[in-house]
DNA sequence: TTGTAAGCGTTATCAT
DNA sequence: ATGATAACGCTTACAA
């Protein structure tokens, strides 16, 4: 194993010359830096993030707090997860998984938290010691990481006006959540844009009650609808549902998803959907953390996310 | 933050007994060790595994070797990685994922891989360095973790066979991997078994083509049919192929799938599935690593995890 | 059985 | 700008 006083011997300077070009090159004179990175290249070195690790009493874990009921074999949250996974790789940090049943966070370097109520920010939030970033949009004053959910269901709901349908309904996830307030503000706007009526219909997110719920409406008759829907989930139900009446998809009934992580695909006819970038925004909080970490838990701000819609065969022939 | 020497005072011995209460507990006087063991309690005293890692000279790192072609969005992937994470955070290690083009493995204390060919194990795992631990059936002395493939899809067989079906077509995967060649044997046993007639269809894992090659068969008219898959992907195009005619399941058309990882919940009806248990089999494989790890890389054998037979809508009423 | 001393590879601190 | 020294928390090797 190829260590710093490898390096420095080989580059004849002291080790702290080496450890300043790795951290401070800027506090090298130009000569050695250079004779540094040529040993250090020489020698294939890599450095001992242990041993940096230690001195700088760091636990080099990250915690990911889990604030809400999931259901791990969601491919939403899987995605989250793997994201996370492969930001924090970069830095050789592990990742823990906290939920609310956990007495204790535990000794950490910084902590991802997921899934908050309003309660939450008072009780655990705040009594949090290390450095946090959060999924999901606050108004508390923590750094987050979101997708724009608004101009998600603005985008879809102007698609389908643009397909010439004027009967549009939503559907959406029985949450009292911001992320769902939000996808519901971006619908209403775009109907009051277009002096169309406003029909929510919220749900729990499973693909059989909203197959239930779309077969209600489908069965009055109207000539032709559009479902928005605030999951993919919820949208390969009414499929189910328009397909299971003998109705055309696209021509009678459209269906826009909300997600494009992986069940647009496995629908058929394959679903239009607003894509979350779910893995990047991932790797934009391990991103965030550890710079937040780095920069001793300083303000850095949030990242928004644009979401794409992708247009597919269940609202476009 | 609480450390061995403050543990040692507050007990009046050495550091080094502490040390040893930890890692050889036998090695120590009952009486000392009751001592420490008090000690650390009143303290909260947790292992610093930082500074344990830089002695012993790990890296706390394990790679993650995928040698197939993967699609991240997965569940049954994503399902397994977590796994993994799971076994490996409890010791802190961190998880990094390697595949075929990154040009070194680079430094680790051990690898998983999954996705052998067989030159591959010339090539590459028995060049490697650090404990292995492998992911799928193999025959060339290394530990493995699997599930027991041909016992699934003969449960599966025999359950529509129970059903009275007779005429029982095999949706398999066009890959000439070990899985694929034991499920193929599994059904064939129970087909022999039986005095049935075999028939294989192998095919893309998609549920599009799946639909398309089922739509052909159903089209003959046939009085009852059972389609026995190799993955729910494929039984879910089944299932549209079956729906798309008019056919009733599971009366006329029987459909069991494989995997049971997330997309035989999403179905209409829900499928009948043989269940893996993945997140299991993740952690397995790090509990196994880690283990080997400790013991200097010493035969540690395989684990064959059961499936489970999960009777659905899609083969019973 | 228990303790002492040295050292793992790095960085902080202070001196030059 | 550069270097010497100590320290991070633990375990290995050896001594008592």
């Amino acid at each position: 194993m190829v260590t710093l006083s490898d390096v420095a011997k080989k580059a004849v300077v002291s080790k702290m010359t080496v450890s300043r070009v790795i951290n401070h090159p800027d506090k090298v004179s130009p000569e050695l830096r250079e004779l540094v990175y040529k040993a250090m290249k020489d020698l294939n070195y890599v450095p001992n993030f242990t041993a940096r690790a230690l001195v700088q009493k760091r636990t080099q874990v990250i915690k990911l707090l889990i604030l809400e009921e999931m259901d791990t074999t969601e491919p939403y949250y899987m995605n989250l997860l793997t994201g996370i996974a492969v930001g924090l790789d970069k830095y050789h940090y592990a990742l823990q998984l906290v939920t609310r049943n956990s007495h204790e966070i535990g000794p950490c370097d910084g902590v991802i938290a997921t899934g908050m109520r309003i309660e939450d920010y008072e009780n655990i939030i705040e009594q949090l010691e290390p450095p946090v970033v959060l999924f999901g949009h606050n108004d508390k004053g923590y750094d987050f990481v979101d997708v724009d959910n608004e101009k998600g269901i603005q985008m879809a709901t102007q698609h389908v006006i643009d397909l010439g349908y004027n009967e549009i309904l939503f559907f959406g996830i029985d949450l009292d959540e911001p992320f769902m307030q939000t996808r519901i503000k971006g619908y209403q706007k775009m109907i009051e844009k277009h002096n169309l009526n406003s029909h929510l219909f919220m749900m729990k997110n499973s693909s059989h009650v909203s197959q239930a719920k779309a077969t209600k409406q489908l069965e009055k008759d109207e000539e032709r609808i559009a479902f928005v829907c605030a999951s993919d989930r919820l949208a390969i139900g009414v499929v189910r549902a328009a397909q299971a009446l003998g109705l055309l998809i696209p021509q009678q009934v459209a269906i826009t998803g909300f997600d494009g992580v992986f069940l647009d695909q496995i629908s058929s006819p394959k679903l239009t959907t607003v894509r979350q970038p779910v893995m990047e925004m991932g790797e934009a909080l391990a991103d965030m953390l550890l710079q937040k970490i780095d920069l001793d838990g300083e303000r850095l701000g949030n990242r928004i996310f644009q979401p794409e819609l992708i247009i597919r065969e269940s609202t476009i022939k």
